[in-house]
DNA sequence: TTGGCTACCGCAAACCGATGCAACTACGGC
DNA sequence: GCCGTAGTTGCATCGGTTTGCGGTAGCCAA
């Protein structure tokens, strides 16, 4: 139940009113260290709040996602989310063939966003970026 | 109806067969210059070929995906392909207000992937590497 | 050329995520 | 504390992509 005063102040000041649904998601990511798929806040939501549609569920993670409150992580083809914490921002590579997530310093991309800014006026959402591959395990245990 | 022999010969030599259906996927993502949604090629594939399923070529744009010989390059929530050209490589930024596409040397992302597979060993896909944001336009447009 | 193995295809249904709509409710104003 | 209104929700449905299954056909061997 905290963490997350900052975000429920950014939607009041925005217009957007606080939910029971929302309050919910909300609570739901920001007990989870690391990410977690739409459909499972959804089935955690309903313990909460039995007949929160997934519907809704996908409204408030985009929204939450917009307000740069969470962060959106690509495994396999599902959605994942993440509080979005200023002070431990990290892109995310996903193997493709084991679905196995690693964490990586923006550092890393900070020069090539830069240039893309300069270059071509090019905004990059860095924060929501995930960077597909094969990890070293599977890069070893292909055949050829 | 040239310069893809090479992708019939590799697709034969790790033991795919080659069929009706796969030869008009290629022709048609070799005969057009650029990115093409797999509705499209669909539709193209139909001409050729009434009763082609597009479940097919999803199947095929996958497999040709895998071999390397198509890359895919994710538009809103379409997903479009084009021939993987050795000789051209490149990557995509999309704008996620208005869906416009430009290209971008692999140059720019050359010093990350080397960081990225000696600090990790994580291999990324740079070739189906798109990269979301906001384009000038939308990022002037945009209120604030 | 023929036969047989197995990859592949078409069909249908499932799946994830997005969206239109009418009912509902949070919240500022009185 | 109550009211009005505009933002939200639940429900139903849809669009794009994937998957399971039984029949089909490409390819190799004889």
């Amino acid at each position: 139940m905290s963490g997350h005063e900052s975000a429920i102040t950014r939607l009041r000041a925005q217009g957007y009113r606080i939910t029971p649904q929302r309050l919910s998601v909300l609570d739901i990511v920001a007990a989870r260290t690391g990410h977690i798929g739409a459909d499972e806040v959804w089935h955690l939501a309903k313990a909460q709040h039995p007949y929160v549609d997934l519907a809704t569920i996908y409204r408030t993670l985009q929204l939450l996602k917009r307000l740069g409150v969470v962060t959106e992580v690509v495994i396999g083809n599902k959605l994942h989310f993440e509080l979005a914490d200023q002070h431990n921002r990290h892109n995310h590579m996903v193997c493709s063939l084991c679905d196995a997530v690693q964490t990586l310093s923006p550092d890393y991309l900070a020069e090539f966003s830069h240039r893309l800014e300069q270059e071509f006026g090019f905004t990059p959402d860095l924060d929501n970026l995930t960077i597909g591959g094969k990890c070293s395990r599977c890069q070893s245990a292909t055949p050829a």
